[in-house]
DNA sequence: ACATAAGCGAGACGGTACGTCGGGTCTTATC
DNA sequence: GATAAGACCCGACGTACCGTCTCGCTTATGT
């Protein structure tokens, strides 16, 4: 499903051989990202990426089970750049940047809607949910749990955190924001911090 | 949409006259609920609630706009039996009771699914989202206010309490463990009104 | 299904106290003359007809089986005018006239497109075939026999005519011209006569 | 609307390309033409079709713009073989073969029920009308036209007759027969050709 | 060097559900 | 007791996409 993630070496002229098309991949995926933009996740249908792309439906189904997987592997492009979780520095500025970060992508950012729409289409499809789970929630999780356990180890943060409890504590209010079409001011990030991790600072 | 709680006075039997009839409404309500347990969102449609409520089509699009309209409906029903706000007592511990009613509700109550199903919805459908708020999300948010502030008023809490931050900060994370499958333990709830109201308990 | 032909005597004044109500036949019938002239005969329906009368839908269904038997009236009422079979006078002027009259009735008479439309549902539905020649090909055949027989029992036309097949003849082309909406001019209808009946004129 | 007649070149294994499928059109074409002979005009339904071709209602509606359409072909298909017009020989001896087939077709054979309905809808509908003389009125008045002209040109007949006031002469009587239920001897025939071209016989 | 085999565009196919129209039955209130 | 009004169940309409399929074309190898 996820190409051998544009493999840098190969030159991008013209087309690989028998091999998969990068030309085609992109615009689906762009296609997709533009739709899922101008008309809602609902106004995204297959046969409407493929009339965008200049592509065979075909095409799609030979690389992609659904279009869910499609939005799957936009999030994944974008999401990765938008998201990535400090590696170094103070823990607690870390958070408080990555949850800034994380406000504006599902506020701002187009590929943001994405992410709200996975979210969305997870209550509504089972299969659908444990491959969110398996492609973005688990591993980004895991990346935010070492964030806050980073902090524990170095001392910056009590032991007694449970970090996945605060993990939601933090992140819940702002996606539930999001999914609710409210606001994220900056202080309100900044409170939940105070709130939740407060306590914690040693 | 919504009728008047078919009036008491007037005996239910058969059907009322060139009226609506109620026990199509109810059936539609209970075929549509239904297919939601079994099949989820994505498994209700119209043809089928209709099939199973044995009724026309046309009775369903005379009385409802769409499928979403109906699961309104049905979450109206439910949920004001299981999320009814605490109108009296002390606020802080009327707020830990209807937030474990939500945990339930979202987790384990098959309506819970409906709601779930529907703020997953209104990120595929702005029109629905407009909706959603105007049926559930603000009126729902009205009463929870009320409450807090009541708790303000009381002196309870403190004036400085941002009432609609912590509300957010509160249902948010419950709200998210819920779409996201997770768990929640009633100490994980207890924990947040500790992180979040805590403060401001006088 | 024929009401009593407006029986003269009764004031028609209102309605009547519980009997059939006139105004709304009338209405009825009306309606769907203007609608087959309107739209053909397809787009003439219970639903159509009810809505321009003014008139409940049960009303039609009380008085009239379907929408053929409608059109039957109304083709009941204006074909009897147009199409009188004379009764006495030269056998064969009459039979010109009468032809003549038939042709004007089906090219150029609202209501001989009636008569075109029920010949042609006539070919769609065996039960309303069998009720178009009880309530019009039948009796108008007979009426026709009868005209012709005339001219037999006079010495007019030779006894060896085979009624029918002349009638057929005669009126066959004419009709088909009709349904095929070719024209029909006068001499055409006068060679019919001419090949038809010459050879038995005494 | 109708192919080419499947040229006989190509093999038929299987199914072409991203072509039209053989198989589906001609599975269309014979449940049109059962559900007509069964359950008559109106009950022939474009979902009829479908069920009873194991065919997907949106092939039907690829193809063929509506159910007459349908019809028009399966006509064309069978009245080619049962009403050819005779080509060579004796004029009014071709003419006498044409019209019993003619009266044949009309009465017994299952296909003319299907010219029967379509004369009969064509006075529902306008545009199927104009559709009709296209496709099966004015070609096959066109070829019989050409049988008498040959017998005028031959000297078989007087270049007095009236070509198409004759045609009408001759096949409006069997057609308003079939139409209207009559039976059709073979004398009626032979008679209508005696009254109609025997003038004109040199 | 060229046959091969994969990816590709195109699009027909059997299906499911959509939202609408009209059919014919019913119930009620009004006159 | 007939009428206007209109809700009801039902069947068909014509459309949009689904996911599968077959086709003819293109092109970089791998003999």
């Amino acid at each position: 499903m996820t190409p051998p993630a544009s493999d840098g070496s190969r030159a991008p002229k013209g087309r690989a051989p028998h091999r998969r098309d990068e030309r085609a991949r992109l615009a689906v995926l762009h296609a997709a990202d533009d739709l899922l933009a101008e008309r809602g996740f609902n106004g995204v249908s297959i046969e409407g990426i493929a009339a965008r792309a200049r592509v065979a439906k075909q095409t799609i189904y030979r690389w992609w089970p659904s279009k869910v997987d499609i939005l799957l592997d936009t999030l994944s492009e974008d999401a990765a750049r938008q998201l990535a979780i400090p590696e170094a520095g103070p823990v607690v500025e870390g958070t408080r940047r990555y949850l800034h970060a994380l406000a504006r992508f599902v506020t701002r950012d187009p590929a943001g809607k994405v992410l709200l729409a996975l979210i969305g289409e997870a209550q509504h499809d089972p299969e659908m949910a444990r491959l969110f789970h398996e492609r973005w929630l688990d591993p980004q999780r895991m990346r935010e749990r070492a964030l806050l356990q980073r902090g524990i180890d170095a001392g910056e943060l009590s032991s007694e955190l449970d970090v996945d409890a605060a993990l939601d504590a933090l992140c819940g209010p702002i996606v539930y924001r999001a999914l609710t079409g409210a606001r994220i001011p900056r202080r309100f990030v900044d409170g939940l911090i105070a709130d939740t991790l407060g306590r914690h600072v040693l």
